[in-house]
DNA sequence: TATTAAACAGTAATAATAACTGTTAGCGGG
DNA sequence: CCCGCTAACAGTTATTATTACTGTTTAATA
């Protein structure tokens, strides 16, 4: 039998699928959401156990972002993000490309480094603009946004 | 009366007390567990309370590290993190001293940056001896660690 | 000291995630 | 092209960190 864990299900296609097309990173309960309008009976338990899978391959990244759910992205290099304190959308930033290992000694507080993640936390556009202090639930919808030019989704 | 949020409750200060004490930044829970030796009675609720409200009046700083709980440092000015993959342990880390703002468009992707957190991962002294894969659980003894020369505790 | 609201202890509720159980379906061998 | 094996599935329940609730206590002011 070839690799465990990689046998090609449908379910596990179509999440992998339907995260690439968003650039917003979402949370497995929101990517669930988007997933059963091609596979209405699809579990949420699969969609927390692909999400989990891809991210040991090594496919996607999961985002634990501070405060609440996890988030993902179908973005697996390192980069940073940047984190909506209003309504918890997460977005790519453009940092600065700082060596963040160069200046750590190789063996710093005893610890060997395996990697790190720098995130940075703001008030996202849209929260700006309704610059009421109630928090923000995204809509389903304001999940949705495919990124139709595949050009700019590399970092 | 003085401003709310502010009376001086023989809890908060001990949580505070303690928390100061250590140089593992602990969770709720074990922070909890330490506490209890000075106030047997004190409930989980209140822990969690205070460190909220230490947080808020930027007294400590809630580190929602990566994966599971949060932790606490009496420390509030930012600094580098690392995080043990196997233990979860978390501690500082001498981090370049980089400007992490300085890159950054003011206007990045849309976002009014706030601050930003910088985390390491990898694998603590204590799980790098006993290199086996099972994961540990610091004992409650292991979290006390106090930092008797207050010297040290300054990054 | 009396008053009053903040904070407390104790408990129940919430919510994200993981684990469990019986069923389904990729995939290599025949 | 079908068989058998097992990973993966759907559906459900359990776990666990955290928050909210309720009645009681207590710090700070009058």
């Amino acid at each position: 039998m070839s690799d465990p864990e990689r046998r090609n299900t449908r379910q596990r296609q179509i999440v992998l699928e339907e995260l690439q097309k968003l650039t917003s990173h979402p949370t497995a309960a929101e990517l669930y959401d988007i997933v059963r309008r091609r596979l209405p009976r699809i579990s949420l338990g699969t969609v927390y156990r692909n999400l989990e899978l891809l991210t040991r391959l090594g496919t996607i990244q999961k985002l634990d972002v501070a405060g609440d759910e996890a988030r993902f992205d179908a973005n697996a290099r390192p980069h940073a993000h940047i984190r909506c304190v209003r309504c918890g959308r997460v977005d790519d930033i453009l940092a600065p490309p700082l060596d963040l290992f160069g200046g750590l000694a190789n063996d710093s507080a005893g610890y060997q480094v395996l990697d790190c993640c720098l995130q940075y936390r703001g008030i996202c556009p849209k929260c700006r603009g309704s610059s009421s202090s109630t928090a923000r639930e995204p809509s389903a919808e304001e999940i949705i946004d495919r990124n139709d030019d595949g050009s700019t989704h590399s970092h």
